[in-house]
DNA sequence: TGCACTCTTGACTTAGAAGGTCGAAAATGT
DNA sequence: ACATTTTCGACCTTCTAAGTCAAGAGTGCA
C-alpha cells in the first residue's frame, strides 16, 4: 500500500507538462523543474507514450506533450500507466480471488479500499492539480487534521 | 498502489486467529487454513508478534493466538505490521514531502488518498471480518457496481 | 532427565522493480 | 548532405518482495 518513485514522478510530469500548454517541452526541462534523475524521467515518458497519455517528436524542437487535454487527464490515468492496476492484491484484481474460511469478506474489504483511492485519483485531473482548484472529496479528505498526522491516535 | 502478498496474508492468518478465539493456534494450521506457504507465515507471524497483534508459545502445546481481543485490531494495524506506513510515497509520509511548481498541490492528493484508505482499514477490525457485519463505511464503497470492474469507463 | 514438539532466527535463492548508463534512431536547421 | 538535438530502447546494477532451508531455543510430558 505504498506509492511508488515512478508513479510520483510520473504525475510530477504530467503536472508540468499540463502547465506548459501547448508546445513540446524537453525532458531535460521537466527533470530539472520536478527534480526528478533524467534517465530514470525518459523511461517513464516513455511509458505514458505508449498509454497514449503523452505524445513526442525527436530532434532540435522535440519534447513531449500532452495527448490530451489537461481537464480530461485524471492522476488514475497516469498512475495506471506507470504502476499499471491501482489497488491489486499480489498482483491479481481482488474480485477475482476467493477467499476461505474465516477471510471469507476480505474481498470486500479490499474492494473497497480500491474503490476508495479511486474516488479520489479518478476525480482529480491535471488540470484540477495545477490550478489547486482539487475536486471536493479532496477538501473532505483533507479536512481533518489527524488527516496530515504519519500514525493516528490508536498507532 | 498494491496490497502486497505479505499483508494478505497476515490479514488472514489474524482472521483465522480471530475466529480460533482463546487457545494457541499452531502454524501448521493456518497454514493449511488459508493455504499460505508455512515457512513464509512464520516469518509474517513473528512480525505480528514483534509488533504485540500476537502472541505465541513453543514447545507441544504451543501455538499462535491474538494478544488483544478481536475488536480492538483493526486491519490497518495487521498491515502497518507487516508493510510498514500505509500509503506512504517513495517511502516518506506524504505532509514530509515538499512539491515544487506545478506539482505543488500534489501532497493534498497523496494524503486524500492515504485518508481514503485508512478509512477503511481502521474501521474494519477482525471481529467484523469474521462475523461479515462490516461497517457501514464498506457497504456504501461497495454498492456501486463498477467497483466490483476492473478497469472504469474511463480505461 | 530426556525427548518430541513447535516457535524463533538467520542465511540463502529467485524474480521483479528502482535507478542509472550507453548507443542507436529520428527529426530539425544550416 | 551534414551536424546537432532529442527521443528511443537495450543493457546493467542495486534493492526489495516472496519464498525456502536448516539450525537453535523454549515448552510440556513421560
Amino acid at each position: 500500500m505504498r506509492v511508488s518513485a515512478k508513479a510520483d514522478y510520473a504525475v510530477r510530469a504530467a503536472a508540468e507538462l499540463a502547465a506548459a500548454g501547448e508546445g513540446p517541452v524537453k525532458g531535460e526541462r521537466l527533470a530539472d523543474a520536478q527534480e526528478i534523475p533524467l534517465q530514470f524521467l525518459e523511461h517513464i515518458l516513455l511509458d505514458l507514450k505508449h498509454q497514449g497519455i503523452v505524445s513526442a517528436r525527436r530532434g532540435a524542437k522535440g519534447g513531449y506533450w500532452l495527448a490530451r487535454p489537461a481537464a480530461e487527464v485524471t492522476i488514475a490515468d497516469v498512475v495506471r500507466a506507470v504502476e499499471g492496476p491501482i489497488a491489486h492484491v499480489q498482483s491479481t484484481p481482488p474480485e477475482a480471488i476467493s477467499y476461505h474460511g474465516s477471510a471469507e469478506h476480505l474481498r470486500e474489504v479490499w474492494i473497497a479500499v480500491r474503490a476508495s483511492v479511486r474516488s479520489v485519483l479518478e476525480e482529480v485531473t491535471l488540470a484540477d492539480l495545477v490550478s489547486g482548484e482539487l475536486p471536493p472529496v479532496v477538501g473532505e479528505l483533507t479536512a481533518a487534521p489527524e488527516a496530515w498526522l504519519a500514525s493516528t491516535a490508536k498507532g
